[in-house]
DNA sequence: GCCATTCGTCTAGAATACTAAACGCCTTCA
DNA sequence: TGAAGGCGTTTAGTATTCTAGACGAATGGC
């Protein structure tokens, strides 16, 4: 009854070239996600059993999915890390997109008297939508307020920007910030007589 | 050595009042977190076992905690819903207000040779936490890597930053980005001469 | 070469999860 | 009133996980 989860182990140990559970898990199977998981931490076996408190036979049982662990000995193993079991089983191993991401590489979005350049090629499948914005003189998001859904926040690194939010006008310098519900209507200006730079950020992305 | 997150369970069933294992689990325990869910969707514990393929007795065992059920059988039982086993350690909510804020009142977090300022001065409720970091040269957050929940990214405002994630390294200059899942382990050094100025944004905030 | 370590794997036996079948309580219906 | 069926709980026994320790292979001195 058990069935297609387990494993018969005190037998033939994998008699065809098998790992996974067929049918079973998300991505990769429970045992993999760990030992790729401990490498990338630069553990062995025995360190990781060790921080965890249980024994290094344990975890090569699991790596090899020769046992699905319970609950309370795979949170032991992860809280080696540590890292929650939600996270643990979530966490995108492989299709590692892009990490790094040159300033000329920043796309450009809008163009004209506002700038606004995004970090990464591609905001699908991501969280937060971050972009470098540069308002030339007198450059404005327009009469007609903005709205969406979301949050939104950022800094004024350099020059002044004029931020108005849900009726409310507010002149802000080189190092303030804002933080604000994005259903709020809104709107940017840049009222002083250089480039205004700010670095912000909103999720969910709304490009 | 099992320890602290199983209970006797064979005899005295909870001499005193205690249900949750102590410092274990996160908010609800395993247990009172299945009978909730199970309850919101109107089902006995025996349907529950009939559609899950395991028996009423084990849906018993586990809402008491008197058991931690394996991986393989919590999936069994969340797909009788059906659900992942990361929602459903993972569900909960909250509230808030106040936009504006000047450089001053940006929250300084850590200090010393690595100044994180924080937007906002609490990041409950909130989807993103935003932060104005400052590393003096040879500022490290550390060789034993960070890492936790969600995604994170950033723009390099001054300076040099050396960013290492998941055993990646690379040198990030004024205006360069970049964005990946936070629980890959991570490291950011200032290897330069002059102070680093990051602004950076993550999702959810992780203080 | 040889010893000392470290690595991942494997095995016997102890500890735990899980099943099947009861139990007691309750409500419904005849 | 009693039979029937649903509920959550408990128990005895089986299946599985987990521990402790041993194994062979690889590595680094010396």
């Amino acid at each position: 009854m058990a069935g297609d989860f387990r494993r018969a182990h005190r037998s033939a140990p994998a008699a065809e070239g098998k790992e996974k559970p067929e049918g079973g898990e998300a991505s990769p199977d429970i045992g993999t996600r760990l030992r790729e998981l401990r490498k990338m931490h630069g553990l062995s076996q025995r360190e990781l059993a060790k921080r965890a408190g249980v024994t290094n036979g344990t975890i090569s049982l699991i790596e090899q999915n020769r046992i699905s662990p319970s609950i309370g000995s795979l949170k032991k193993v992860l809280d080696g890390f540590p890292m929650s079991i939600a996270d643990f089983l979530t966490l995108d191993l492989k299709p590692r997109s892009r990490v790094f991401y040159e300033a000329k590489e920043l796309r450009e979005i809008a163009g004209g008297d506002v700038s606004f350049r995004l970090v990464g090629r591609d905001t699908r499948g991501r969280a937060i939508q971050m972009m470098h914005e540069r308002y030339t003189p007198g450059a404005d998001t327009g009469e007609e307020m903005l709205s969406h859904a979301g949050e939104e926040c950022g800094i004024v690194i350099s020059g002044v920007l004029e931020l108005t939010v849900g009726g409310e006008v507010r002149r802000l310098v080189a190092g303030d910030a804002y933080y604000f519900d994005s259903r709020l209507p809104h709107r940017f200006r840049n009222p002083g007589t250089i480039d205004c730079v700010i670095v912000s950020a909103c999720t969910p992305p709304s490009f």
